[in-house]
DNA sequence: CTGTTAGCGCATTCAT
DNA sequence: ATGAATGCGCTAACAG
């Protein structure tokens, strides 16, 4: 009972140095066939296995990637999840995880730890509240790069791949325009997010395209709390012009501004019409899912993201030049539409 | 350009050996005060932080935990996860993420590199169709305990935590009664599940506490695809006397049920009514959300079984007594009900 | 109270 | 083609 099998043991047993049997399991070139066969056939059959505690520690490298994110239990988070994971075991690499809470200081602790566990690389999406980026910043002393995702700091040295809402705002406010909608409302979200404003460029864009007037007032903007929500709403309706369709912020969103709709006895999808933007699971099980949903790819993005990081650990170093990669959102049709 | 700081570099400046400094740094109690001020003094001043894969190998611990599971974007699963990041993190305990996506080869990989990476211990929710344990028990040999939650093996010897649906069906069907349903039908999983079963035996022990007598017709089993479901709501339909509430096998099934149900001009909860097993989220958003769900906490699952595996790990060799505990499931009336 | 020594398991450099 | 020696960073057993 001498716990598991190591280098030392088979050369012991076989009367040949450590080193000679660890070159024979690399299949090191200059190891003679003979005594390669003899090693690799005893470490089976003692069930070798190499240490990797040991092989992380020497090499200095663990095949960890650490994942921060706000909130496991985010639909749009499970999916970035998925997809981290599924393309870092394609690399041979384990994912390392930890929830903020969307809390920074909780962020901060996590990165700390993570960086102690001495993870290759990080994948972040950053805590609502962070304003502080120092804890981030410190890891280039540690040379642990950092990929982020999403939610990415308004920083500009980073790397990172995020979702540009434009386009899909673009693409949902032209399909509504087709379909004779002529005063169109936006609940937005709060004016400092590069997300509101991309919304809002959309929007506009829309209009631009087919040379119609902007009206500033048809876009609110919400805190995304369900009461900021009702209020936009109560904006809205209350609009001199009569609003026929509302995009709102998100799927939560959404679902507020149709209750509010519904409690003014308004009839979905004929009195107004809302789309929205994706990230609740099962649309289709919804009371009333949106029209159609601006779709932000989240599984993608953690696989950009992952592929990214994995090529900066290839490429160790290469501190000049900084990966940014934008994904257009698109519109989604509703099952059935 | 020397590298992070070492406890060996400490020792040199202040010409003490470095054990004396690794004890002043872990407050050992015979260290001069004199000198562990110094030495922590000057520790901070480099911004000594020990090397973490260093100690891992050293006292072979890496205070990880790996964690195997089906699929991260099912909401059941990213609520236990969140319960089990947040408990380990508690007890400073980091968490390595795999998903088997259901497939037996994928779960027994996962496992695998997870021992290689000697995580401390396991927790494991097995694939659908894993029927070869012998993964999970090759990890005995390596002394790495295994916890499984929800989804867990039949075998006898093997710690888990689970939920059982036995108490919730039960006071689902009650409620049921009391409510004046007298013809209820169930819309049941495959027989041979554990979890099929416990929901038999609630439906017969609340019909037996009324001194009712039990119509196994109506009780039917679905293969849990949307088809299977439908034939069971058809056979359902069909069944002589009129069924007014059905107990469906979880949410999934329920929504395929409902519409089915709508199909056939049926009206929801006038009609007939139907009652499930909270595995989606955002039940308040649904079209037809059941009147009232079976809560099965994937939370508190995820924290009880990381409860138990961290106990396990404080108590090494402890291979005597198996944990299980099994929670009680519990109806949850709807929103407004 | 502090120093010395050893060793965890492995890869690697330098000999031979 | 193989061996011997070294070190990664840390803890711990054993001196003093």
């Amino acid at each position: 009972m001498k716990g598991p099998t190591t280098i030392k043991e088979i050369a012991k047993r076989l009367n040949l140095a450590k080193s000679t049997v660890s070159r024979a399991l690399h299949d090191h070139p200059s190891i003679g066939l003979r005594t390669r066969m003899q090693v690799q056939a005893l470490a089976k059959e003692l069930h070798y296995e190499p240490n990797q505690t040991a092989i992380f520690f020497q090499q200095k490298k663990t095949f960890t990637i650490g994942i921060v994110l706000p909130e496991l239990s985010e639909a749009f988070f499970s999916a970035a999840i998925s997809g981290i994971e599924d393309t870092a075991n394609k690399h041979n690499y384990m994912v390392l995880l930890g929830q903020s809470h969307d809390d920074e200081s909780r962020e901060k602790k996590i990165v700390e730890i993570m960086k102690n566990h001495r993870v290759d690389g990080l994948l972040v999406s950053i805590a609502k509240n962070t304003a502080d980026y120092s804890h981030f910043e410190m890891l280039k002393h540690y040379d642990i790069p950092v990929v982020f995702f999403d939610r990415i700091p308004n920083l500009t040295d980073i790397h990172y791949v995020a979702c540009n809402m434009q386009s899909g705002t673009l693409q949902a406010v032209s399909l509504l325009l087709e379909q004779g909608h002529r005063v169109i409302g936006m609940i937005n979200g709060p004016e400092k997010l590069i997300a509101s404003q991309q919304r809002t460029s959309g929007y506009q864009q829309a209009l631009q395209k087919r040379r119609l007037k902007f009206d500033a007032s048809l876009i609110v903007s919400s805190d995304l709390t369900k009461e900021g929500t009702r209020a936009a709403m109560r904006q809205l309706l209350a609009h001199k012009r009569k609003v026929t369709a509302i995009v709102a912020f998100n799927d939560y969103v959404s679902q507020d501004a149709v209750q509010y709709a519904l409690e003014q006895h308004l009839e979905i999808n004929k009195d107004i019409t809302f789309v929205s933007y994706a990230n609740l699971p099962l649309s289709s099980y919804m009371a009333y899912p949106p029209f159609a949903s601006v779709e932000q790819y989240p599984y993608q993005q953690g696989q950009k993201a992952t592929e990214i990081l994995l090529e900066l650990l290839a490429a160790p170093g290469k501190t000049d030049t900084f990966h940014n990669i934008t994904l257009d959102s698109r519109l989604v049709l509703a099952p059935g539409r």
